[in-house]
RNA sequence: GGCCCCAUCGUCUAGUGGUUAGGACAUAGCCCUUUCACGGCUGUAACAGGGGUUCAAAUCCCCUUGGGGUCACCA
């Protein structure tokens, strides 16, 4: 054990897609697999066939993928321990079962789930704690046998000894302990003959050599149960790591009521995939220092299991937006004009052709502006369409009586200069200011309102040499035609 | 309710017996800037409470309180 490079694993159930509690718990594994040298696999637990969802399994590889999260092992990349869909393994499940059953460790149980009902119902009204009553134990092996010949409706419960305690020691937690008198009889074969999580949870981890059990805290008390059978089985007990919880603003445990939880949702949203693994792997580890902009290459350098969280972290978008903005602009001006044009082929703005050369010089006014690609079709319309309108708070501000004889002379100015630099709209502007004895200001902000629209974005300077001389000279016009009136 | 886990600014966290309790997001102010941002500086803001242990507790122990998880033929 002690040499064994580490043998980790992601196991999601195929009930939709990929959660971002999933995808913290996936990236745990796999920062702990690539730091130690070890192997990542994915394995699917898909035994519930009610919750099948069809789609999940290439949504959630999908999702996967794009994070950057790959897997040594798992569906579509056959290792020696597959397959890695628990719907392929039952075989595997029964035959390990049988081996329980032999050993008194588990028993057959032809209980109705109307009677675990009214037993359930009658706990609950005595205020004691909601198990099975064990009625089924003490049935004869022959009995067993041929109520299942009779084709009777049965599943395998695990014998849980009373007055016992299991101890086990988490990697985050330390030591846990539970008492046996508060664990259920567990059905570990469903009538269905298809294995709960618990039965295939264990049997899988065990015959996939997985070394070290990184999964969220909502399993921390069913732990036990698992130790239980480890133990009837005669196997060695891997490692345990529970993660702390991601939870909603209001602390409870992150759910899709109070917001998106799914990766596709954030990856919508035009989140990129650099943020929110980033993100994503601070909600519950720190390296201990004040590094917080971190690549994944860094992060698998610097991730350790010991220093994981105990408590749970609040999922706060305002800092996912920061460090949205963070990675968004260490990207090269070509690959954010990339993701514009993408934005760009999406919106009311497809149909017209924009020149890449063009394109970056909007991206380098506009990047130390956003947070999101989105933003420079939000923020910057103006580069794409002359303003329909003007926004009143601008001109009210930024407008006076004389603000379209300005303008008209700036124009006027313009057209007689060829305009092939951002310094000549500087300096025909400086020449109108001079000749008319006002300041640049009165000029620069009504100038902004009508090329723009609004009352802030790049440089004037900026705004005017990207769109153009004849494209500035239109705006213009069209502004003091209608704002002036109005004044 | 039983069992289990957890507890430092609003949020994410540093801190492992001796610190003016640090950083980041958010927030307020100032500076930079003929706009808006970016950036820089400054501020507001936390050890849940009570007992111990100790010369000394945010740090160790206990209790209380609070929060969360879990109690399925779901994972």
């Amino acid at each position: 054990m002690i040499c064994e490079t580490p043998r980790v694993r992601f196991a999601p159930s195929p009930t939709g897609y990929l959660h971002v509690g999933g995808l913290r718990t996936a990236l745990y594994n796999y920062l702990f697999a690539k730091k130690t040298g070890g192997t990542f696999l994915l394995r699917i637990e898909d035994t519930d066939r009610k919750r099948y969802v069809e789609g999940a399994i290439e949504s959630l590889i999908n999702s996967l993928k794009w994070c950057g999260i790959d897997y040594n092992e798992g569906p579509g990349k056959e290792g020696n321990v597959g397959p890695y869909l628990q719907s392929e393994r039952l075989d595997i499940y029964k035959h390990h079962s049988l081996h329980l059953l032999e050993q008194g460790s588990a028993y057959y149980c032809f209980c109705t789930s109307e009677r675990i009902n009214i037993l359930r119902e009658q706990q609950e009204a005595a205020g004691t704690q909601p198990k099975y009553d064990k009625h089924c134990l003490t049935l004869s092996k022959k009995e067993a046998a041929d109520r299942i010949s009779n084709g009777e409706n049965h599943v395998l419960r695990l014998n849980i000894p009373a007055g016992n305690k299991v101890v086990f020691d988490d990697i985050i937690r330390g030591k846990v302990e539970f008492s046996t008198d508060t664990i259920d009889d567990q059905i570990l074969i469903k009538s269905d003959g298809y294995p709960t999580y618990h039965l295939a949870n264990v049997i899988d981890d065990h015959l996939m050599n997985i070394t070290h059990i990184i999964r969220g805290e909502e399993w921390l008390s069913s732990t036990p149960k698992h130790v239980l059978l480890y133990q009837s089985f005669g196997w060695e007990i891997p490692l345990f790591a529970h993660l702390p919880l991601l939870l909603n603003a209001d602390r409870s445990k992150l759910s899709k009521r109070q917001g998106d939880v799914a990766v596709e949702d954030y990856r919508a949203k035009g989140f990129l995939k650099e943020a929110l693994v980033n993100f994503v792997a601070l909600l519950g580890w720190t390296a201990g220092d004040d590094k917080e902009y971190y690549s994944l290459e860094e992060l698998v350098e610097a991730f350790s299991l010991e220093r994981v969280n105990k408590a749970g972290a609040v999922f706060d978008l305002q800092k996912l937006s920061w460090l949205n903005a963070e990675h968004l602009r260490r990207n090269s001006t070509a690959d954010i004009t990339r993701m514009l044009k993408e934005e760009l082929a999406e919106s009311e703005y497809s149909s017209i052709l924009f020149t890449d050369e063009y394109l970056n010089l909007v991206v380098d006014a506009m990047r130390e502006r956003i947070s999101f690609v989105h933003e420079i079709l939000e923020n910057s319309k103006y580069f794409f369409t002359a303003p329909d309108d003007y926004d009143e708070a601008a001109i009210k501000k930024r407008w006076t009586t004389e603000s379209a004889m300005y303008l008209n002379k700036y124009a006027g100015e313009l057209e007689t200069l060829q305009c092939t630099s951002k310094e000549d709209y500087e300096h025909a502007l400086h020449k109108c200011t001079d000749e008319l004895g006002i300041k640049a200001a009165q000029i620069i902000h009504p100038l902004r309102v009508a090329v723009s629209g609004v009352g802030g974005g790049p440089g004037v300077y900026d705004i005017v040499f990207i769109i153009g001389k004849e494209e500035t000279l239109r705006r213009i016009r069209r502004s003091i035609e209608l704002i002036s009136p109005s004044r």
